[in-house]
DNA sequence: TATGAATGAGACTTCATTCAT
DNA sequence: GATGAATGAAGTCTCATTCAT
C-alpha cells in the first residue's frame, strides 16, 4: 500500500497536460478524470458541468468528447479507477501469504488508505444512480468482489484460529462500513494522515476480532 | 426504539391521502415526503422529477407547491425528518440513566434501526450537494450533534469503567461508519429484520469496547 | 373639474369594503379596481398577481371572480374608468359654451388633472398589449374620440380667432403628449398639486397658441 | 441627427445574420436586439416569448443565451441602445456652440427623431417594471441626464435672452412629453416622415418659447 | 485535435383559472 | 359569496451533446 499511488496525483499540473499537443491520450484521459473527480466530490455530479471540468483543464467542453463518450462515462471511469486501486492492492495481498487475520489486516489498511484518495472516495460519495444499468451492474459486481474478499479473509481467520468466531456477514458489513465512512470524514489537513488512519483501523478493527470479553 | 415508528409508514395508503380534498395539511406534507423519499432513494434526487412524486401521489405537479416551496425544500424536509427520528431517540436515551456503555449501546441500537428506515436512509444516501448552503449548514450541525453524543457516551463509558480506554474520535467514526453503512446494504426482505440488525450491532460494537485481547 | 372626484378615492377603506357581507356589488367591484389600479401602476400588470390584489383587499383570489370574469377584465375596467372620467369632463365642457380656446383650455385643465389620478394614469402607463383585440379596439376608439375633441376645439379656436392658425394634428399631438406625460412624472408629494399642474398647463399650453412671435 | 442612423436598420437582413456560423458576436447581438425590439413594441414584453425572437432570427431559443444572460437583459439592452442614440446626439449638440434656444432646438429635433426609431420607442413604450432594480436605476439615471440637458438648455436660452422667462421644470416636462409621445403615434407610413416630424417640433416647440402674447 | 456556436430535451416554477365545499 | 385546493398551460433557463470549421 505504501506504493499505492499507482494513480499519480496530478493536481499540480493538471492544467499543463493539455498544453502540449502531443501527449499520450491516456495521460489526458487521466487528467480529465482527476479534474472531474475533484469537482464531483466537491460539488456533486450534477452540479458539476462539463464546462467546469473543461475550464479546470484549460480546455473547452467539446474537447472532452475526444476522451470520453459522455459525462456518465467520466463518472464511470472515476469509479473504475477507484476499483482498480482496490484490486491492485487486493492482488498484492492475495499473493503475500499469511494468517487470515494478517491478510484481513492488510486489506483493511489498504482499503482505508484508498478511502482517503480521490478515486476511492468516488466509490462511496458519488451518486451511483447516474450510472447506466450496465455500468451500475459492473460497479456492483466489483463491490461484491471486494466484499467477498473481506468475508473470505475473515472466515479464513476464524478457521485458522487467528480470529474468534463471529457472524461473518455482519462483521464484514461493520468493517467495510467503518472503512467506507472514512471517505466522508477524512480531511487532508486533519489531525491524522491517510497512513495513520489506515494503520489505526488496521489495528483496532482486527484487534476486536481476536479478543475475549473481560466481564 | 421499539416505538420509534413515530413517523408512521404510510406506504399502504399514500395514494389515498390526496383523494379527499380536505385533509390535515401536515398529513399531506408527510405523504409527499414519504413518496419523495422513496423515489429519491430508489433513483436519486435528480432522476426523480416532481412529476414522478406527484404521480405517485395521484396529484399533478403544481399541487406539490402547496406544501413545499420547491424541490430542494422537499429534500431538506426528508433530511430533517431523519434527524428528528434520531433526536427523539437520543432524548429518550438521555433521560434513561445508566452506565456509559449501556447508553452507548442504546444509542447504537436506535441509530442502526433508524438507518433501516426511509428517512434515516435519506441522511446517508441522498446527495447533500443539492441543499442550499443554509440547509447544508443545518444538516451539518445536526450531524455534529449526533456525533458528539456518540463521543460523549463513549467517553462516559471509559470514565465509568464500562469501556476500556481508546481513541474516542476514531472509535466513534468506526461505530458511526458501521451504522451509517447499514442504510446502504439493508434490504427489508433480507435475512435479518431491522430490529435484529439493531440488536446485533448494539451487542457486537459495544462488546469490542469492553474486552481484553486474548493473545 | 373641481368635482371630478366622481370616482371616490377609497384608499382609506379599501380593505373594509369586503368586511361587510352585504354591500352593493358595484361598490365591491370598485374596491377591486382601486386596489388593482394601484398595484398595476406600482408593479406593472404582469408582476401583479391576482393574489396580490386579493391580499390588498383582505380576500382570497377566487373571490375576485365574483366580480370580474378574469384578470384582463380588471385591466380593461381600469382603463374604462379612466375614460369615464375623461368623458364626464368632456361632456361638461361641451355643454358650457364659449370661445374655442376657452373650451380647449378647460379640456386641457380637466385632462391634465385626470392624468394625476390613478385611473387616468392607467390609460397611459399600463401595458395595452394585455387587452383582448376587442377591448383594445374599444380603448382605441375612446382615445380617438378624445383626440378628436382636442382637435375640434383647436380648430374651433382657430376659426373663431381665439387661436392663431397652426398644424392642427401636430399641435394636438404636442398638447396631448404633454398632458399624457403628466401621468409619468406626477408625484402626489411633489412641489405642485394636481390642481396647480392642471391650471399651469391650461394656461401655458393655450397661451402659446394665441401669441405672435417676437423676433 | 442627419446621420443619427448610427444604429443601422437591419430589418432587411436580420434573418440572414445568423445564417453564417461565424460572424462578429456584436453583430449578432445587435440582430437579436433588432428582432426583440420590434416584437416587444408590437406585442409587449410579456407576450413576446424567447421562441418568437429566436424564430424571427431563424435560430432556436437557447442560441439566444449565447448573447444575453436572460430575457430581461435583452430588454435592458434595448433601452440602453435607445439611450446611446440620445447620448450620441446630445454630445454632438453639446460640442456645437450656439445660443441656448438653438441648442434646445437641435436637441428637440434629435430627440423627436429618435422617438420615431425602434430603440428610441423602447424607452417610452416598454414596460419598465420588467427591469431589475439595478437596471431600473440605471435607466432612471439616464432619463434624468436627458431631462437635465433639456432644462439646462432652456435655462441657458432664458439667460441669453433667446427665450422668454418661464417655469423651466414645467416647460421641460411639456416639451419632453410632446416628444416622448411621438413614439406612441408615429407610423412609418404616416403623412409625415421622421425627419419632417422632428423639424416640425423643433420649430413649433421653440417658437412658443420666444413669443409674446398677442392679446 | 480543438473550438465556437447551436440545439434538443427537459425540468422547475409560476399563475390564472376552476372545482368542490 | 367565499375559500382551500388543485390544475393546465406556459415560459424561462440549463446543459449535455453535436456540428462545422
Amino acid at each position: 500500500m505504501q506504493d499505492s499511488q499507482a494513480i499519480p496525483e496530478m493536481e499540480t499540473n493538471i492544467g499543463s497536460i493539455f498544453d502540449t499537443r502531443h501527449r499520450a491520450k491516456d495521460e489526458k484521459r487521466l487528467a480529465v478524470l482527476n479534474a472531474a473527480a475533484k469537482l464531483f466530490l466537491a460539488h456533486g455530479f450534477h452540479r458539476t458541468r462539463l464546462d467546469d471540468i473543461a475550464e479546470a483543464l484549460g480546455v473547452t467542453k467539446p474537447a472532452l468528447y475526444n476522451y470520453f463518450k459522455n459525462k456518465h462515462e467520466i463518472l464511470f471511469a472515476c469509479h473504475m479507477l477507484g476499483h482498480d486501486m482496490i484490486e491492485e492492492e487486493m492482488s498484492k495481498i492475495e499473493m503475500a501469504k499469511g494468517r487470515g487475520l494478517d491478510r484481513l489486516k492488510a486489506l483493511i489498511r489498504a482499503y482505508a488508505y484508498i478511502m482517503t484518495q480521490k478515486f476511492g472516495m468516488c466509490l462511496v460519495r458519488l451518486d451511483e444512480h447516474e450510472l447506466s444499468p450496465k455500468q451500475s451492474a459492473e460497479i456492483a459486481h466489483c463491490r461484491r468482489l471486494v466484499n467477498d474478499r473481506f468475508e473470505s479473509y475473515l472466515r479464513l481467520a476464524i478457521d485458522d484460529g487467528s480470529a474468534l468466531p463471529c457472524n461473518v456477514k455482519m462483521t464484514t458489513f461493520a468493517i467495510t462500513g467503518s472503512l467506507n465512512w472514512v471517505s466522508r470524514w477524512y480531511r487532508s489537513d486533519g489531525a491524522m494522515s491517510s497512513k495513520e488512519i489506515a494503520d489505526h483501523f488496521a489495528e483496532s478493527l482486527t484487534q476486536s476480532l481476536s479478543v475475549r470479553s473481560v466481564n
